[in-house]
DNA sequence: CTGAAAGCGCTAACAC
DNA sequence: GTGTTAGCGCTTTCAG
């Protein structure tokens, strides 16, 4: 079938192609009786306007970019759903790519994403490239960042304050008297490790101590399971942070084969969790991060950026600290 | 910055925007001295070429669509992954969507999908619609089907034969005298569970006898959970096939606190395990479907359909059984 | 209320 | 080799 165009239907319907673009808009000032003409042929012929070609004339793709570390999804999948049911109710599509540390060069996505001529985009990435958000703020992209409280002209973000979370845990414990505390450091990372750490410092100064545990860890769970089980041969620590459920499942199974209990001997809690926390055993303590609003807060705040110029900002998501069988209360 | 076009270029490299179109696109033709000028005033103007014009002029956007069910990523996220890393290679941008029964009307995906004449979809449905396929085909969209065995006009696909492992599985355990064998039939993957009862159906046959157990489970872990825990106080079966890794492990959990072991008692075998299999116990033995390489061969597949014309096929990924600690041997 | 025509940015013959 | 010009399909003034 030969895609039909607006020419066809106009024809069709007698009527020209002006008066179809004006019905196929939902303008109200097209005739009753014309409109049903027009509407009429459309159905007959199939017509869908064609966005592309509407793109170029609006200047407007309704399409909006996701950037996101590939890799599992189980974390950011939440933070997809989010996006994407808010963006179905906007009617915007959404175009995705993913960046995976020396294999994609961010610079190619961002290149890509310029040509596209997307309205906006929505960058979810540990790594916050400044460089590459200069580079979309140049071409007068709008975007939101995930993750990462910051904005300035057309740029917007939504996060949650990892930091803060990390130091009220800490400094908890610090009343309580327990100061071996650890975070796991894993390389993917970085920048929540950063924060982490930030904020266990805050505690730890408060107390008038200094924090230095961090244990580093390598990629992935097997080697980080290897890893650890060679670590906890010659350390204890009361409490264990990990930014993942994955990395707490590490380090809880690593101890367990060498008898450290958990949560009497060793406590651990985890920032982000997944599905799978609730078939764990034991069940892991997290700070349950709402990765769901996320991505729909972002999406909604993208949206009311590209109708109301001007509405930057940060947004602050809360968490739920939640205690389970790997904390002692 | 106000978006620079092919006219600026050609102006300031004082060449018309022919030869501006001819250097973007490498055409050999163009003579070097002026080539060097054009593309000096490229990058001094710092443009990109337009892909919406680009795509009407061309009628080819190089962006294929890409349908997969919502929810859990866990597992379709390596389908993405695969899907990606290969999209990269050609070029191609990916336009994600999602269906979620009572959510997402699939139609309205399908319509959105014409009207951005995406050279191509790929889709990832439980739920293989026969009537959106038809539609898409109406347009001659060109597309790639990944779990279902199904191929025509400008259709190809790329599946792995769940019907013939459970066949296979049953099969041994019939040989060895099992045959209190039960699917688990949750109601997220009616097509997949209805290929397991058939392959398991077969197997019967062959030994002279009919199967009959699936258990309907409701959906969600903890739904399913508490069902399970219902059921097995006065159910008992000697293997259980289930879909997902999350399935199997509802039911081991569920039964553990009834006191069945397993593999002695129980044993338990997984189509599709993600990567908190490794780190659950016990591990659940399971087929391990070549998730990535499904995404990576259907996108694969796509490129070859839309480079030369008449590449329709259907190719069978190859399954490996990797019995852990739910299963006897 | 409807039509004619210009233009969105780029490609692809077709001339020169 | 390089420029001219006619579209690609749609929106949007501007007339009528």
């Amino acid at each position: 079938m030969k895609r039909v165009t607006i020419y066809d239907v106009a024809k069709e319907a007698n009527v020209s192609l002006a008066t179809v673009s004006r019905v196929i808009n939902g303008m109200e000032i097209v005739r009753g009786e014309t409109r049903d003409r027009v509407e009429a042929a459309i159905e007959k012929l199939g017509y869908k306007p064609n966005a592309v070609a509407q793109g170029l004339a609006l200047k407007k793709t309704t399409t909006i970019a996701l950037v996101i570390p590939e890799a599992s999804f189980t974390y950011t999948g939440q933070i997809i759903n989010g996006l994407l049911d808010v963006s179905k109710i906007y009617k915007y599509n959404i175009m995705l790519h993913t960046v995976t540390e020396g294999i994609t060069e961010i610079s190619e996505v961002i290149e890509n994403i310029i040509k596209s001529h997307v309205d906006g985009v929505i960058i979810y990435s540990d790594k916050l490239q400044e460089e590459e958000i200069a580079i979309l703020s140049k071409y007068e992209i709008p975007i939101v960042v995930i993750g990462d409280k910051i904005s300035g002209h057309r740029i917007s973000s939504v996060y949650v304050d990892i930091e803060r979370a990390v130091e009220e845990l800490v400094d908890s414990y610090l009343d309580k008297g327990v100061d071996d505390i650890a975070i796991v450091e894993d390389r993917t990372h970085r920048n929540s490790i950063k924060k982490m750490i930030a904020g266990a410092s805050r505690a730890f100064e408060k107390h008038g101590k200094v924090f230095q545990n961090y244990v580093q860890i390598p990629r992935g769970y097997h080697n980080s399971y290897d890893y650890l089980q060679e670590y906890f041969k010659n350390h204890r620590h009361q409490l264990i942070l990990t930014n993942r459920d994955s990395q707490a499942m590490a380090c809880i199974n690593a101890t367990k084969e060498i008898g450290v209990k958990v949560p009497e001997e060793m406590e651990v809690v985890c920032l982000i969790d997944t599905k799978y926390n609730s078939m764990m055993r034991p069940q892991l303590s997290s700070f349950s991060l709402p990765s769901y609003d996320l991505g729909a807060v972002a999406m909604r705040k993208m949206t009311k950026m590209l109708e109301d110029e001007g509405e930057e900002g940060s947004i602050n998501l809360s968490y739920v600290y939640t205690p389970r069988q790997t904390t002692k209360q």
